[in-house]
RNA sequence: GCCUCCUUGGUUCAGUGGCAGAACGACGGUAUCGUAAACCGUAAGCGCCAGUUCGAUUCUGGCAGGGGGCUCCA
């Protein structure tokens, strides 16, 4: 089944879905049920019914009996009046209809057999045979439209598949994705953790994980100073009148965490560093010839985010931004982008992410009053960053209303465990930042000239990326993240003394190494250390203290390798400082 | 913030309107062992606050925290 035909099948479950609740549940009504990436989804106005998961068996078993009295989907074309009368008792449809009718869109309606339904069309051809390989998933509420301000419906998601082999792959495939879940795993490898005292939303990280974050920043310094960059600190909280200055005051202030002095001024925690940053660029006056200045600074920004919008390491109140900020002339932007497209290039493939969809993200020019500056400004910026894009040669997609409020970006996206997609480079070019600070240098002919500034994330936040980077590899990293890369396991308390001798020889190499001390069998200790994936696991006994070649655990593979010490700590050495 | 579900030792899970259970982990002991779980013992828990009840971990409500969504996301 293609992918048109298999959307169709979907989109046709939710009207089969919407037919099963209207009978079991009297009275509500269904308003929009569209096919989605991995399935579809009803709502419904269930008035004072209240849905759960535990209804699922009911509505299936119901949908399966409706489905048996299904024919071909008719479709035909009616007038607004019509219409109206048709769906006289549902004010979710009303809405639809007067709406297509004032675009002077012809309406549709659509009828397997025993069920009426407003609807554009993309239908099963033969629903009562391809409609049989469906499951309910889960239950939500969703704003009507999609607006906050209307009426919360029940949104129920579900998925269909052209096969039950298809269907059941799904299902497993989630079963699956939800073993490696950052959250999961950050807790069974002791990375992260989150504390009610200290609050929602604020990751605490322990040594392990905060090894695994420092590597990772080290390598991002390391790729930036080699381009250029130099680091700048700045301090967590700031006076308002920076952000008024800036116009994030006006514009994010509800997404401030606000502090007012004893004395009644006004601060702020920092929710992102630009700000500061032009600060430190405007302290002197700045010559073409010192331009670009580039800057960069690791450091936490502080969001007060709605508590329902947290999740996991995802979305939280407190992240760590790999930040850099460009201060450079009109015709160096170019350049200046390709330099950081390059860095995340290299970084991207190091950590084992070869495929990132990379997204332009644009003003929508019906809602300027969310952007600072004139339409013309924005064309430009935009035109500028599609044909760096274009000339970088790769595949690329534009969002609409997805820019900075500053300017146009290029986001680099990844998929979590389960498909969820989320942003983590990103590349944007600002016209308006240096407008409002007055960021300008001397040009060639003495006069004063306006900047502009690039702002680069490599990871972005390191919490949303971590998310990410442990759900891709479950938590089994690369050995250059490895906070353990190499686990010794000493056979008896015997050889306890001698390991801890050979593992400071080996950690003195460059290489993490931990002993396991606990007084337990070794097919016990080799067990905690497959569960800890660790990369390389070596039992230390007479044999090995003695100089005999290792016998080397390797993670996920069935086979031991056999090497001597020097054999095994050259060939470990070779693979971190080659990013393996 | 909104809809909905959930909350039992450190972790994963049983269970009950009348003394709260297991496994792993931790701690103590015995064994000193060669590649995915040695054995014995000890400590440790019903998220918080109200209500109903003779009695609430269990039922009801509120709060907090968490999950799935929605809205938002510089």
């Amino acid at each position: 089944m293609d992918q048109d035909k298999l959307q169709g099948v979907r989109h046709s479950c939710a009207h089969l879905l919407a037919a099963a609740v209207k009978q079991l549940y009297p009275g509500a009504q269904n308003a929009i049920g569209p096919a989605v990436e991995n399935g579809f989804y009803q709502d419904f106005d269930t008035l004072d019914y209240k849905i759960t998961e535990a209804d699922f068996p009911k509505i299936e078993e119901k949908m399966r009996e409706i489905l048996a009295g299904w024919q071909a989907f008719v479709i035909r074309e009616v007038t607004p009046e019509q219409a109206r009368k048709d769906f006289a008792d549902n004010p979710y449809k009303l809405q639809l209809i007067e709406d297509f009718a004032g675009q002077g869109k012809t309406i549709t309606e659509n009828n397997p057999g025993n069920f009426l339904d407003l609807c554009k069309g993309g239908h099963s051809d033969n629903p009562r045979e391809e409609l049989k390989h469906f499951k309910l998933l889960s239950v939500a509420g969703a704003y009507w439209r999609g607006d906050e301000k209307n009426r919360m419906l029940t949104r129920i998601y579900g998925t269909a598949f052209a096969s039950a082999v298809e269907l059941e792959n799904y299902l497993t495939m989630l079963e699956e994705a939800k073993k490696r879940d950052h959250r999961k795993i950050g807790k069974e490898l002791d990375l992260f953790t989150f504390s009610d005292l200290v609050g929602p939303g604020l990751a605490l990280w322990t040594p392990r994980g905060t090894l695994l974050r420092d590597t990772l920043d080290d390598f991002v310094w390391e790729l930036r100073k080699a381009r250029g960059y130099e680091r700048v600190t700045i301090p967590h909280i700031t006076s308002r009148a920076l952000y008024e200055t800036s116009g994030h005051w006006q514009k994010f202030s509800n997404d401030l965490f606000h502090i007012t002095t004893r004395e009644g001024h006004e601060f702020a925690m920092k929710p992102m560093n630009c700000p500061h940053h032009t600060q430190i660029y405007a302290h002197l006056p700045r010559s073409y010839r010192d331009l670009p200045q580039r800057y960069a600074e690791t450091t936490m920004c502080y969001r007060d985010e709605q508590t329902g919008e947290l999740h996991g390491l995802s979305r939280v109140r407190a992240f760590t931004q790999d930040d850099a900020h460009v201060f450079c002339r009109r015709n160096q932007v170019r350049d200046e982008f390709l330099r950081i497209w390059e860095i995340i290039d290299i970084f991207y493939a190091a950590v084992g992410f070869g495929d990132l969809a990379v997204r332009l993200s644009l003003h929508d020019p019906d809602n300027m009053d969310k952007y600072l500056g004139s339409p013309e400004l924005w064309a430009e910026a935009e035109e500028n960053i599609r044909s760096i894009a274009v000339g970088k040669g790769v595949k690329f997609f534009e969002a609409k209303g997805e820019a900075a409020f500053y300017g146009p970006k290029v986001d680099f996206m990844a998929k979590d465990s389960i498909g969820r997609v989320w942003q983590v480079a990103t590349i944007q070019l600002d016209i308006n930042l240096p407008e409002r600070f007055d960021l300008s240098c001397v040009n060639e002919q003495g006069e004063k000239e306006r900047i502009v500034m690039v702002h680069a994330a490599i990871m972005g936040s390191i919490e949303r990326f971590l998310s990410i980077l442990i759900e891709h590899h479950a938590g089994a990293f690369p050995l250059w993240l490895a906070p353990t890369q190499i686990q010794l396991v000493p056979v008896s308390v015997k050889h306890l003394e001698s390991t801890k001798e050979l593992a400071a020889e080996l950690a003195s190499g460059g290489v993490r190494v931990a002993v396991d001390t606990a007084d337990e069998t070794v097919g016990n200790k080799v067990r905690k250390a497959v569960q800890q994936k660790i990369p390389y696991i070596v039992v230390v006994g007479d044999k090995e203290l003695s100089g005999e070649p290792w016998t080397i655990r390797v993670r996920g593979q069935e086979e031991q390798i056999k090497l001597t010490k020097e054999e095994f700590l050259e060939k470990v050495k070779e693979e971190i400082a080659g990013k393996k």
